[in-house]
DNA sequence: CCAATTACACAAGAAGCTTTGTTAAGTACG
DNA sequence: CGTACTTAACAAAGCTTCTTGTGTAATTGG
């Protein structure tokens, strides 16, 4: 906070204006510099916005009577020599945002504050068989009774992010969707608007998924990142430039039906466990949990199945690689538990394919990973109306 | 012109400032719509920009003072009843840039005005056998030359864009190139920005070839661009947004040396060269380029060797299409002159195995398309100062 | 030649920022 | 314990820029 300005880029439109707008920019870069220092004093913004004081003055105190910023008055522990000045920080409570992930299995929701602080969460099992009313109307349920943990009214909710499967258009239509019934075609973001009272942000998982990874999970500060989703399927999300990448179609990353052999993996792990058990009937994820688990015992044929399933995974990424040049890979999914196993090998093979091979980590986020970046879709959001 | 405002999205800082910023701000936005609209009265620019008219003249009076605005006094037919309005248009030749593409055996520039009116082009023979300094040399001497053409001289150039093989990073250092010998490592923003008093802006030459066919070519109006270069080799450029990607390394494209077989595509032509003509050496190109002509005079083989080519081609853009989801896939290099003969069996493959086909066409740019990337790039350079 | 129409020009006023000066509230040190 | 120093808060004056409003200039149509 010594002199230096906090600088952020941030995509305006090329506007013209009157003098108001001087004020509505000088106010947000004030916010959210004070958002970013925590706690700051009326000379510390002022120096950092440059703006004089007095502006400074008048801008915090119009920020903290429309509930933006407080000043917070606990004595700090190194006083300086002079005046002690009034401390103020942003105050995040003053808004809240929510995160879906729509699972087949799961449905997911978390609120957070202005600062991304997850204050409830909460999940409700989803059923194979649930109709669609029935799903849509178990997500708004989920969402009104996760708010109600925080305190809140949905209609308190500045954004509600949501992450589905499928194909996902900028309107928030599903355009297709394999994984759940009846999800083809559906207006999802009109559905959920129609029962929440707050504006609805419908995402494609897999782009939400790279977005936690990029705030809170391994890819933090890595602006270029392949997201790899493995579990009950195959998932792609890319994060370009720092922002989660669409396509033209908003396809991006709809890799699970082409018909290239590099994405068709399961076929080790699932020969494997065919060959072991015969009897049993497993799911793609099933049969891969169960060889990593094996594996990890020590079986051999199950490592030697792992490695060629992780081999395979690497030749599909070393086709993205080596076009895209990212800084990072990060595993994700239900196998990302099988950590070194399966990092290992893909590190391996795109040390030996890569020009500039990028670092291949699992993700530590687990199962929450499409809530929280739904979150994060919805505080972008959320930031947008606040800095604009 | 008619109410409408002209927005078009800028990257700014978030930024504060004082009344002055308002004014810097209001110029841009009107500089900017004058040159959008080619010619416009004083009171479609108060319009378009939402600034009163008085605020409008004002600036207009600036901006012409500074010479990047004219009062052109021409009567226009279509008389409206009232006292006629003064008609303003942008002065494009208030500034100039240079755009450069460095081959192995050509070197093009080009100069160019704010409009992007190109009014000088020339190319000069390079040699495999040229040292380092003798290359730079003949490049500052060829700026200076095609400047010169067009009356200028280079110090008054805004910019010079760059267009080289190789990795290049944010500096303009070439961290790694194969074709030009002694290049790697070269310091070549800093070794032209010494011959060249003008800012030097390098850049990997795929990258500025995708940006010429967003801008001129095949590939207008389409933000997501997968572009292929075939030719004495194979490479990639990808616009991503409507910006070129260039990935963590800047090594985005870098797909020459990779070991799967995807892209390692000439077999096909020169195995059915050595067939034909076993005697003759041929390049990659050459042999590619006397397959294609086989082709077209109706050799059996030849067809099949060229569709195998790009089959090939197919199988690897296939693997790159379904993750990034582009709009458009355009084919450029010498090799595009096949025509339908490549992009035929491409778009068959991509239309077979992927989700959204993207549509894909020959490039019909030519070998200027590096040189006119180069000036697009440079162009960018020039706006990016004017309208901060 | 006059009315209607449209654009230009100037003056007054409002909003916002900066600078300058004064007062308030602490610490450091003799 | 009191004086001097340091820093913050507050107030007033002045500058820049934009807007609104009123009057003037230039052209066309009847």
């Amino acid at each position: 906070m010594e002199g230096q300005t906090v600088q952020v880029e941030v995509s305006v439109r090329q506007q013209s204006g009157d003098a108001s707008l001087l004020r509505r920019l000088n106010s947000a870069a004030i916010l959210r510099i004070l958002r970013e220092a925590g706690v700051a004093t009326l000379s510390e913004l002022a120096r950092a916005a440059r703006v004089s004081r007095p502006t400074a003055e008048v801008i915090v105190d119009e920020l903290v009577a429309e509930g933006w910023a407080e000043e917070c008055d606990e004595e700090q522990g190194d006083r300086q020599r002079g005046r002690p000045a009034k401390r103020f920080r942003f105050r995040a409570s003053a808004g809240h945002v929510a995160g879906v992930g729509i699972g087949a299995g799961t449905l997911r929701a978390m609120v957070a504050d202005l600062n991304g602080t997850i204050v409830a969460a909460a999940e409700a099992p989803a059923y194979e068989a649930m109709t669609v009313p029935e799903r849509l109307d178990a997500v708004a349920a989920l969402v009104r009774g996760t708010a109600a943990d925080a305190g809140l009214a949905v209609d308190r909710l500045a954004a509600v992010g949501v992450g589905t499967t499928g194909v996902v258009d900028g309107a928030g239509r599903v355009v297709k969707s394999v994984i759940l019934p009846g999800w083809t075609g559906l207006d999802l973001q009109g559905e959920l608007a129609g029962r929440l009272p707050a504006p609805v942000l419908v995402e494609n998982d897999m782009r939400l998924a790279v977005l936690a990874e990029h705030w809170r999970g391994a890819a933090q500060g890595h602006d270029d990142v392949v997201y790899l989703f493995t579990g009950h399927r195959l998932g792609l999300g890319l994060l370009v430039g720092g922002r989660p990448h669409r396509g033209a179609h908003a396809a991006s990353g709809e890799i699970g039906r082409q018909s290239g052999e590099h994405w068709q993996v399961f076929r080790h792990l699932v020969g494997y466990a065919m060959e072991v058990e015969p009897g049993e009937l497993r799911s793609h994820q099933q049969a891969a949990e169960f060889a990593v688990e094996r594996a990890r015992a020590g079986d051999g044929r199950a490592v030697r199945a792992v490695r060629d399933f992780a081999r395979n995974l690497g030749e599909g990424l070393v086709t993205l690689v080596n076009p895209l040049d990212p800084e990072m890979v990060v595993i994700g999914g239900s196998l990302a538990r099988a950590g070194d196993l399966l990092v290992g090998p893909i590190q391996a093979h795109l040390d030996e394919c890569c020009l500039y091979p990028p670092k291949v980590v699992a993700s530590g986020l687990g199962s929450d990973c499409i809530a929280l970046g739904a979150v994060r879709w919805a505080l972008d959001h959320a930031d947008h109306l606040l800095f604009s």
